[in-house]
DNA sequence: GGTTGAATACTGCCCTGTGCAGTATTCAGC
DNA sequence: GCTGAATACTGCACAGGGCAGTATTCAACC
């Protein structure tokens, strides 16, 4: 019996329910768009289709550029019908991993200058995510094609909560970074407030008035 | 020579620098703490106090209870070093996994019932995570042991983001119930504006009482 | 006093997934 | 004609997940 297929194999299947691609294709359409939510690494991608293949999900074309094989895979029916069926599934909540708050949660066996770099990093590295959404937002008001305009309302949803969630990253860095900076050293914030500090509101975007 | 250790190793380390343990209470105190940014599952936690002896970041002492054998881990002077040696790196920001926003991207392969279905249970989810950050940290106000309340600062700034993320993703997952309310068909979003969805501002967290 | 079920304290196994190195062809620019 | 980037993959070692299985301890209940 074949391998029972992953979350992974239907992300796939998903895609090629839009159009046939290459694998390489698929790797390069799933870094700009799906891996912002389910990151896989090319290797993976690679073995997915032929997984697809063999459930009789897709089908394989091989094909050539010149003297260089490629095989392009494209769904079948039975593939569709996979896909909607899997769709009537409840699916995982966020998951989340993030090895710089590992090093805010042990930040006391250091230093606060520590601290402060690890957060700065965290920062910097949310609003160069929000600089690559905002770049692919931009992107999407001239080049649509007619598979993408076809699926701009869905991409919406995912893209919106993508933006708000690194925008919130950033936010919270820098009040983060403002907390710490009240402490007299990593291991005794001193006076510092803690209920304060989970109690108090969400501070609201910064309004940009200028523009 | 030992294999090089990973972040995993390092976050069991920086537990040990807080007290002894067994790998049982380790992976108890992960599915507390920790694992809300750093989750695990408990069969890796076994292994990893085993590397850290082994590389001489860790100690290991063999009690019992009664007849049952148990092993203690302590940390070592070479592994505090480490630790701090580690705090100096940068630490890779947020990765997030999330299965319920692929079935939302593939959405228009299925029906608005089943788009509708997936995110209420992402916002049910999401409101009981952080129902159970609220009890967690009402047990802070209590429960407060030395080694706790030392670490309690750093803790804060943990919590506020994940209570935070989790409320986030609840508001969103209304937000996108709401648009696709709008929807006449799932493939079809009819005269819904997608670039009016990026740019309006997120919601503040007040409740709604029109209907 | 005996049973039962939860908590404690692990180990083995198989599979998914990551990261990196390596191979070979095509194509655009100089 | 040369070079470097893009295309189109494969192999390998190791991290990590999930589940099943083993055995003891302890408190609750009858």
């Amino acid at each position: 019996m074949p391998a029972p297929l992953t979350s992974t194999s239907r992300a796939v299947l998903g895609l090629l329910a839009t159009r046939r691609w290459t694998t390489y294709e698929l790797a390069k359409q799933v870094r700009r768009s799906l891996g912002w939510f389910w990151p896989r690494a090319e290797r993976k991608l690679y073995d997915e289709p032929r997984r697809l293949v063999a459930a009789g999900f897709a089908t394989a074309t091989d094909e050539h550029t010149g003297r260089r094989p490629r095989t392009v895979y494209a769904i079948t029916p039975k593939g569709r019908r996979e896909l909607r069926r899997w769709l009537d599934e409840p699916g995982a909540g966020p998951i989340l991993e993030f090895e710089a708050m590992v090093k805010v949660f042990f930040a006391d066996c250091g230093t606060l200058e520590q601290l402060r770099a690890t957060l700065e990093h965290v920062e910097a590295e949310a609003e160069d995510r929000v600089r690559a959404l905002d770049a692919m937002v931009a992107g999407h008001h001239e080049a649509a094609t007619d598979e993408f305009a076809a699926r701009r309302h869905v991409n919406a949803l995912a893209l919106r909560f993508q933006m708000d969630h690194e925008r919130f990253v950033g936010e919270w860095a820098r009040w983060a970074q403002e907390q710490a900076a009240t402490w007299p050293s990593v291991s005794d914030p001193g006076p510092w407030d803690w209920k304060q500090a989970l109690a108090a509101p969400r501070r609201p975007a910064e309004v940009d008035p200028g523009g």
